[in-house]
DNA sequence: TCCTCAATAGTTGTACTACAACTTAGGAGA
DNA sequence: TCTCCTAAGTTGTAGTACAACTATTGAGGA
């Protein structure tokens, strides 16, 4: 029988995450060369015969992880001609469409990042969370409040609930700890997609502590996020302090 | 010779839009089904083999499509079953990431757009300006003040500025009048993709008459919008008053 | 010398075929 | 009735061939 395709021998080495097929697998790696300044802005990236020699992988596989590169914005691919790094300077690193956790990005930055619970509880869901969640108001939910700080200031305040049918008790203790990401990819409940709305707010409610702006005034995403097959698993506002954080996004036909 | 790709002849009729590769025609195809809930959120959409079939190309086309729409958040496939629907409601008609104009997405909402310019003028380029649209400030721009309207009620006030040089007089009458957008379209400067920044704003010093928020609260678009070959054609900032207009992000990993 | 334009090599786009990997439903068997 | 296996259907990857487009080169003429 002939070798698992899936059982990926790259020339060019992958991290540890090594999820999703093939073509997203290429185009993670790929992502991880551009924002790694592999090539610099305006730059022509390899061929597609060249990528799929350099991966060992058809160049089907190359075509598909560069054609999702286009739609995300990060290259500009040119019929008969090539495809080049698109020049947005490093403000992709801090792209609101990439779903990633906020901490996180604040490290690639080159930032010190840290996360401050402030409260953790295991309680019913309220109207508007079991609707987000898709659960009745009989189920339980974790809810934590936190203050994500980097280099030691407040940059934001997050309410996040999750859904504790797809939780272990260990994977409680973690994400009232650490990182949420992080530890739904222990138990593969990474979410794949989110949904987000974008609003401007002035409030002296928001916040706890001397983080709190004098101006009160936030970038609030409030949003809730989906696992691949479709399912809610966490909700919540983020609330940015205007002016500590970047927002990018780019846009595309 | 063989007939050239290129012409295309759908099963499915396109639009008048017939621009860019094929993929990217069956693309914006599928993609207005899908906004005209043609199928319902969670459906299955048809197979690979019979979307070629009924578009008339070949599979590897219709992947490519396919690919695209997922990495917008539209569709969500699944290997071995299928591609489906993604669950997200009538948010996708005022998808943030999607480049189109304030205008055509009012009007798809349901609601009457207007734009009410206020001044317009073809001056020199300030310094950021110049940066923006990577001209020198000796460069002539075209700077045009509007409030955006739905149903009567101001939504926005955007401050604009055009690169003169990648115009026509006419043109320059026309998005005096019009639509930006329509307009560039007209000599084929269709931006294919923007740059913008999110900032929550709270000044009394923006926008004019009785269309202005007691509360001075904006959602402010700081935006850069490029040519299919990388040059900046129109630089702005438009700010939207905050709970007027709904902003929706797909993120994805 | 400079300009025009045709030839050409190189690159992306599409078509077609074949098979691997995965999902789902349905039937055989206990 | 339940479990497990089989088979059909779908997406993922490989490979080849050619069309369409771009950019460069260089020959020829003004």
């Amino acid at each position: 029988m002939r070798k698992k395709i899936t059982s990926i021998g790259f020339q060019k080495n992958l991290s540890k995450e090594t999820s999703g097929s093939l073509a997203d697998q290429v185009r993670d790696h790929l992502r991880k060369r551009i924002l790694n300044h592999e090539w610099q802005a305006g730059a022509k990236i390899p061929g597609e015969f060249e990528l799929a020699a350099q991966y060992k992988v058809a160049r089907v596989t190359i075509r598909t992880a560069l054609r999702s590169l286009e739609t995300q914005g990060l290259i500009d691919i040119r019929h008969g001609s090539g495809a080049y790094i698109a020049d947005f300077g490093d403000s992709v690193r801090a792209g609101l469409q990439e779903l990633r956790s906020i901490t996180q990005t604040i490290r690639e930055m080159g930032h010190k990042a840290e996360m401050i619970t402030r409260s953790s509880e295991v309680r019913k869901a309220t109207e508007k969370e079991a609707l987000d969640l898709q659960i009745t108001q009989e189920s339980g939910v974790l809810h934590i409040e936190r203050a994500i700080t980097a280099d030691g200031e407040v940059v934001a305040f997050s309410y996040d609930t999750f859904n504790v049918e797809e939780l272990t008790p260990a994977v409680i203790r973690r994400i009232s700890t650490g990182s949420a990401f992080a530890a739904l990819d222990s138990i593969r409940k990474h979410p794949v997609r989110a949904r987000a709305e974008i609003h401007a707010i002035s409030s002296k409610e928001i916040g706890w502590g001397r983080g709190r702006p004098p101006s009160g005034l936030y970038l609030l995403l409030r949003q809730v996020h989906y696992l691949r097959n479709g399912s809610p698993i966490v909700t919540g506002d983020t609330y940015f302090v205007e002016g500590k954080f970047q927002f990018i996004i780019h846009r595309t036909i």
